[in-house]
DNA sequence: TTGGCTAATCATGTATACAATATTAATCAC
DNA sequence: GTGATTAATATTGTATACATGATTAGCCAA
């Protein structure tokens, strides 16, 4: 038996049914937030059946609520894949993350107190580290995760929510447009925006935010990869 | 069989197959938007089988959906029941609204045609006529759309998306904590912001948009009902 | 009547069987 | 060898059966 299966299954006898499925869940997430399941992998019902030691059923469930968070793509009688975000979905979910991210500045700014910042500094603390080390799945989910618990201080249960929903979506949009080895954040980022936080400066922290966020954006190279009938006349020079 | 052919008939089998959830989903999900299925009502899988004639397992899918969208709570071996939104989720909903929805105001008034007005402003009519009318459902729904559609406009899937969740909570909201018979949004406060946006002018927009936001919130009665263990002493005077 | 116990009923959770469809392999004609 | 046609295999879609847990009803005793 894996690791996982050992897991989710000491878990369930501890705690009630439900919160197996919810390990699962997690497990299947933080795979394809961390990279390990690269966008266009095919994710079978049975495989993943079996992997996890339930029926079809309860991966079909995990894998529609995937889809509505629209990490999976799940196209009738052809199944599931981790799904590949386009070009507009990218911009869309940047877009989205300026507005949001960024207005929730000054709020935090507000709410922010010693604890919650020393506990920030410590992702961005670990987040380095794993980069150092060539952490690569690691360090992305600390960075994904210090931008979501940033929002979540906001008090706004609702918009934090949103928030973890775009940084999921914006790991597969770096796995696919991203430049390999080079995280989206910049490794002191994390840091300076603590401290202008901490220091009650939210429009500072809002705009140093944006630009933030800019630069992530500003990284990716958005060429379109048209997998499917390439013109290999335009390829090979006609 | 050809590559076209192949694709052709698997869309028009998608269009079949797939539809019918569609159609269920958007069946119940419009009930609980336009607030004939009220907060609290409880959806048994049973009776909603029989009702549209599927068996179990694709309610269940539906009632999943609509718990991810939290239209819906679903309690362990309890079943579901239509979500009643707490004065928290409230605040934090339209928290949300103000941040999103006045943000994008400026890019709606930077994009919208003429063509695009008059929709919205047949849009607003029908909801004055309907408001008229006493068509309280349609009302709900129309104001709903109007918001969702303004959201539309500027050109961002992934906003609008939420946006569009806002609004059925908002629903629910306006069921729970609204007054009965006085719906959300002023009458001629859509008209109004047509204006401003045909105009050009989004910061005008965004200002007005914040105020017929605030003006919806404040005319909530915030007041927790305690439907368990009601305090008899308190309510006949002890 | 109130309280607690047990049995019966009901509703949901899960797995599995079967049907429908897509993909792949094999065959044959040109 | 290329292309088309058919057979096979694999994979998802749907329904149903059974297990598990929750609710209700009935009963008896205090």
């Amino acid at each position: 038996m894996s690791d996982v299966q050992a897991v989710a299954k000491r878990t369930a006898s501890e705690k009630e049914g439900d919160e197996r499925h919810e390990i699962i869940y997690r497990a299947v997430s933080d795979a394809i937030v961390e990279q390990r399941l690269k966008p266009g992998a095919r994710l079978r019902e049975d495989a993943l059946a079996e992997v996890f030691a339930i029926s079809r059923t309860g991966i079909r469930k995990i894998l529609q609520r995937l889809a509505l968070e629209q990490l999976v793509t799940l196209t009738p009688r052809r199944g599931a894949r981790v799904t590949r975000p386009t070009a507009n979905e990218a911009k869309d979910v940047f877009d989205a993350r300026q507005l949001v991210e960024c207005g929730l500045m000054p709020e935090v700014a507000r709410r922010i107190g010693t604890k919650e910042a020393a506990e920030l500094r410590d992702m961005a603390h670990r987040e380095r580290k794993a980069l150092r080390e060539g952490q690569q799945s690691a360090a992305i989910r600390l960075s994904a995760d210090f931008h979501v618990r940033l929002a979540q201080l906001s008090g706004n249960a609702t918009l934090a929510e949103f928030v973890e929903r775009l940084c999921s979506r914006s790991s597969l949009i770096l796995a696919v447009y991203g430049h390999p080895g080079h995280l989206g954040c910049e490794s002191h980022d994390h840091d300076d925006l603590i401290g202008y936080l901490e220091a009650g400066n939210g429009e500072r922290a809002r705009a140093f935010m944006s630009r933030h966020l800019k630069a992530i954006e500003a990284s990716l190279s958005m060429v379109e990869e048209e997998d499917d009938v390439p013109d290999l006349q335009d390829i090979f020079g006609g």
